[in-house]
DNA sequence: CACTTATATAAGCGTTGACTTTTATAAGCG
DNA sequence: CGCTTATAAAAGTCAACGCTTATATAAGTG
């Protein structure tokens, strides 16, 4: 069971990407899917229960709510796989490669959080600056 | 259509990490591949062919041969999206945690290809060194 | 307490996807 | 040339998956 299965939807994607902010409740999470991509509560509540299911993600209660957070173990094994391909991008000559593939891993080190990228448009609209964009049949 | 999409199978999974040695024709994949998951060969062809429609691999005719090789890109676009789930491995303290992050990360530049990994045990016998370990139903 | 809000589970259904077997294409080779 | 080897395409099958609607659970609130 590897952590590539889960990732292969892009809802599930999304919701990652929204949870790398911090801790989101459910019904955060609920309300961004479902103007993103036109699916229902149950079906949002299912892609949380594979995320869990496949340690992507870890639930606490509080009161009612459920906070969902990050759990990074999974996707570190993702990028260990990705590791022996590294060297596809990151082979440019060697010396003075290996300055410019640490400057920039450098500067992405450090840079904790960043800014509200919340009101995405709805899943009809145009493609909005969102990284991963994907469209729903 | 994201390259995630492609790598939730474990059979490609494993096409692209024996093809991260180097180029391989299509046969030499296929015997390996049916060694270990035990499926027909114009499956490992469709398998292939999903590679190729993903931009995940080329392929270049050699007489009757195909020669396949890894292609980089969409690799690099699922890595740059485990950009933003970083920081949740290699912030460690931040200035000690940086030495050790480089420490590491430099370790694995400069690594470029390795050594004969081949001969897999068949899909049934027990789990060897693989990094992949999955099993087909 | 009844009533609402927050979330999960259950059951059913259509589609997709990973196989299979069969067949086509096309390059080597005697 | 006919025959084999290397690979892909075609067509069909079955299970898994993502979704829906309906319903359960449980905490807040008047």
């Amino acid at each position: 069971m590897h952590a590539f299965d889960a990732l292969g939807d892009p809802v599930r994607r999304r919701i990652l990407e929204l949870l790398s902010h911090g801790e989101q409740t459910s019904g955060a999470l609920t309300s961004v899917i479902r103007a993103e991509f036109g699916i229902s509560q149950p079906a949002i509540s299912q892609h949380l229960r594979v995320l869990r299911e496949y340690g992507l993600a870890s639930v606490r209660a509080e009161g009612t709510r459920r906070l969902y957070a990050v759990e990074a173990a999974p996707l570190r094994e993702v990028d260990a796989w990705l590791e022996r391909f590294r060297g596809f991008w990151e082979q440019r000559s060697d010396a003075l490669g290996t300055e410019l593939a640490r400057g920039r891993r450098e500067r992405r080190l450090g840079r904790r959080h960043g800014g509200g990228d919340a009101h995405h448009a709805a899943h009809h609209a145009a493609h909005d600056g969102r990284t991963d964009e994907e469209e729903r049949p």
